[in-house]
DNA sequence: TGTACATCAGTGAACGCGCGTTCACTGATGTAC
DNA sequence: TGTACATCAGTGAACGCGCGTTCACTGATGTAC
């Protein structure tokens, strides 16, 4: 059966879209064009109307996550003024954009993806030093508005902040779903909260 | 040139450490058998005499990485007897593994270990499990001393402990090295342990 | 309203490369006599 | 001490499979007249 015609635009959309969901289901690996294209509902050969190259599928993906990370740093920031509040719910935020979206750290744990790619593995880092920067940023702010020790150090403090998402996310994959993110992190946040806020 | 005769025990030592290597330096994805061989200096197909496939190799490996990740924790608890030295130590000793071998992070990361061999990724997961649960025995112990805060969650906070480390590791990886993990664990450690300590 | 034409996404066959694996043969090493 | 033999690791050629990619052709869709 023939698939219908299609625009390039909307189709490079659902390209973006299946390849996210197939990385996310059965990790980068075993992400093929054939997979994609089925998942499309066109012929592989087809793709090759909108892409390139799987390179460059993979760009898009990688833009499309880069986007959605950086998101809600800033919907966090407009959500609520008090650091404590705005990295309380960054967690939330982020946990559930994991229980979405298994392909994120999918993505940025695996190998396959920036082996032989220099410039690929460089927007990988500059992705999460984005990332971090923004977290560093709220928590420069809570130490000026005194709610966030003064002798926290924000780049180590952002990078354990880090410490509650990916381990969960390490043990959310392995275990098959079995350890729930979202429990970790309401369980883990008192304890961080605690280690940063500032004495009342 | 003929490679020299072998005891197979030997060579399967070679292989397996090669393998780690070629994991630390290029990721598991890039690992093939023919650079197994070359680094062993062996032709590929010799490779064949000492195991049965690809997938025995990257068994011994992962055998070999388990071994070496829960020797850490055994070795800690005879070092010294109190909880919050004992994590300390782990955590550094942890983080020193990881500048010698950054095959650990990419073999427990990588998605293609995984996919289509659940029996490994189970192994995995109990390798994991097994050091969290080590972890968490420190953690316990720590609470009955008086050490540790009774409110502290042993299963949480172990999970936070590896988050002063993966962390760390994706990023070093990612960073081509510019962002040292030992330096991130020492002044992060101060952070954990006011976290979980109790009051004096 | 109808017809001819241009555009471009979809198709299936085929190609080529990388890579794990097999196999018949080689030759070094240790042992039996 | 010397010779014949068995064992087994090493070799290179070849195979087959998966997969990304190309290409000539098809046919749907929208536009010009």
């Amino acid at each position: 059966m023939r698939a219908r015609k299609t625009e390039t635009e909307i189709r490079q959309e659902q390209i973006v879209q299946a390849a996210l969901e197939l990385i996310g289901e059965q990790g980068l690996s075993a992400l093929s064009i054939a997979a994609i294209a089925e998942r499309v509902g066109i012929v592989p050969s087809a793709l090759y109307r909108h892409f390139k190259s799987k390179d460059e599928v993979l760009d898009a993906v990688l833009e499309l996550l880069r986007s959605r990370l950086l998101a809600n740093v800033a919907l966090v920031r407009q959500e609520t003024p008090e650091a404590l509040q705005r990295l309380r719910r960054l967690l939330m935020r982020h946990v559930q954009m994991l229980s979405e979206n298994r392909a994120v750290p999918q993505v940025v744990f695996s190998d396959a993806i920036y082996t032989g790619h220099p410039e690929r593995k460089a927007k990988v880092a500059q992705m999460i030093t984005a990332y971090l920067g923004g977290i560093q940023e709220i928590l420069e702010e809570g130490k000026q508005e005194g709610t966030i020790r003064r002798d926290i150090v924000p780049s180590t403090a952002a990078v354990m902040f880090l410490g509650m998402i990916l381990p969960a996310a390490v043990l959310w994959n392995i275990s098959e779903g079995r350890f729930d993110p979202l429990v970790h992190a309401e369980s883990a946040w008192p304890a961080f909260a605690r280690c940063i806020a500032a004495h009342r």
